[in-house]
DNA sequence: AATGAATGAGCGTTCATTCAT
DNA sequence: TATGAATGAACGCTCATTCAT
């Protein structure tokens, strides 16, 4: 092992761990290579070593622990039956991994949006694959008879998607850095009813019943 | 109104509705003011004679149309008693709203949400006031009986923001612009069924009870 | 006129005047930006309101001058019949134009010629078209039975192309600014009648013997 | 010699012959020190066990084929005594070795010119032992009474120089690899007989009447 | 009120060079 | 002797903002 004291695998995790810190800190826009060589503690070109630009930085963020959250996701499911259970720990789990790391969820909920073509990147990527977690879910769920024959996979994932999206970036955006794991029980309980329904429940659109 | 008053709030709509385009087309931080001076057909320097920054012109787009569109959505709501149309009516102005002009959702959707500081602004401002509206709503359901007893309004309300939110993003990163206003129906089915719940739905946290 | 007290090509003439200083003194890349703009006194970014990059800036500068250069030693050629005449009017005129301006011939020797790129541009823009007049000079004293008919008007002009670029340069690096004009008599004189002078005309090598 | 010497020779060498390589590719600024190594096939350091710097490297390639050239161009003259001859022999070498590697010859013409620094180290070391040579020539001519008597040696030798010099960085920037060789007759013709011949040399101007 | 020429701070990236192994 | 990871100084260019007219 050569001047460093690190191997080059874990060189790269200090400065994308650096990376993070510095971005949630100061925004992407907002914070120079310069300072995220300083949080890592290597020199400016140093970077350049293990990642092509800035823009690469914020990308292998991404890449880096997105990908893991999914086939974490995935795995807890299969070993789960019930559609209920599934998405009880796949939502527990996005809520503790972020809970976890506020520096990384800030880069999440904000830094990796800040353009159309990153949005685009990451709508295609791993949220796409998130997405698809969840529309399964609901599928099985739906033909386990749990789940409400009228639901439509698709806008039930992303109904889904959207209000622990919008928890998780209301909770970043908050100044007090507490109870993100405590909303997975009312949040639940709403998307539950919504997905299961009942047999009573006269149909909204038929409004005006007797 | 003296023609001087009238000529100066209309050229400061032109400059914003320019704004808008501009940033929608090229980003906030890809558009260059002279851009904007340019679609506006004013001088560079005149952009800062009605607003004072380039933040500030962003700022304003927020202010300018969120502004009504809660104002709008509030008076839906007064002319409504049953919580169930009052969601429709206040999703369905949301849905077309911005389905409505497409520029203008992209700026509301990704280009005022690329800094934890402008997040703050929305999330503290029009948002804000979105979130107590529908809060609100659910609320006076509960109390009429009409939605489930246990909700928990503020969190309801996240859901039910968070999942328009979602939808109307994945509109506007979408490339075929079509269709966003369609989605209102499924949106509302689920929830509905999460808000409204029925007697038969054993909670899925009770679960295994007589 | 506005904030600047020139018109606007004046200031374009002092930037010009200013790269060619800082360029001859420090070289193009030793010189920097801001040396050219503080040497003509304007911001860094005013540059750039005249010149499209540095380059650009360099290649104006031979646009600027060698191009007026060319057209008046073509117009002094137009009012002489002897091609010798002609030879010595166009000759003088490259000596004194840049024995005028020492920076100016430093860029000319020198600094456009760094690389294949500029040399190329340079080859087969003006200095083409100056080898151009020196080889219709060349081909109209054959013609006129004046220079020998042995002549090859192409490797003609080249010769005394190179032979002038060869004092100018060497007076360029010389430390003592001197005398280039006065080089101008001994170079007519070893062009006109070459090495070998009239009665020993006999040719060289194999050519010719008795 | 040991074998480590003759191997660190050997490399050197073959460092040197990379470097003419790569700086004749893509220009001395071009190219990074990196290419230099690649090519040469050894690591980024090793360059440095070798030469001091980059110009030092560019330096040496000067140094090792310069040097060279005028001592077997003073041996080709050392075997000729007729001043004709002499220059016969060494233009021909002169234009022979450059067009054997027109890399050697980019690097020549182009790149050790980039900056007055280097123009000088040439000017004043090897170009002037090659100039002392050529001037020597064409001074035994004048005392043999071959070349004619007015000549200015110094001005007639900075004279051939040049249109040599010209005709090999003409050939090197043409896209055609092609007969630099061929233009040694049409050129000493030139040089040896000037452009007026022998029986139309009445002088030109007032210079030599009766 | 309107103009647009001028300003100048700010930053991502490159690459010659070093030195611990 | 050879390596190649690490260093960090250096710089062209952009663009939000100002202000004389």
């Amino acid at each position: 092992m050569a001047r460093g004291e690190l191997g080059k695998e874990a060189k790269r995790k200090t400065i994308l761990a650096a990376a993070v810190r510095v971005f949630a800190e100061k925004g992407y826009f907002g914070a120079r290579m310069r300072d995220v060589a300083a949080a890592a503690q290597v020199a400016d070109g140093t970077l350049y070593l293990y990642f092509d630009s800035k823009e690469d930085l914020l990308t292998a963020v991404l890449e880096e622990h997105a990908q893991a959250f999914v086939e974490r996701a995935r795995r807890d499911c299969a070993r789960l039956a019930d559609p209920r259970h599934r998405l009880h720990a796949v939502l527990e789990r996005h809520l503790v991994s972020l809970e976890a790391n506020r520096a990384l969820a800030t880069v999440f909920q904000i830094e990796l949006r800040h353009s159309r073509k990153f949005l685009r990147r990451i709508a295609k990527g791993q949220v796409s694959q998130y997405l698809q977690l969840l529309q399964e879910i609901v599928a099985s769920g739906v033909s386990q008879g749990i789940f409400r024959r009228e639901l439509d996979p698709k806008v039930a994932a992303r109904v889904i998607f959207g209000a622990v999206d919008e928890l998780v970036t209301a909770w970043v955006l908050s100044q007090k850095p507490s109870g993100l794991k405590e909303q997975l029980a009312p949040l639940l309980e709403v998307l539950f009813y919504g997905l299961c329904g009942s047999e009573s429940n006269e149909a909204h659109g038929k409004r005006g019943e007797p």
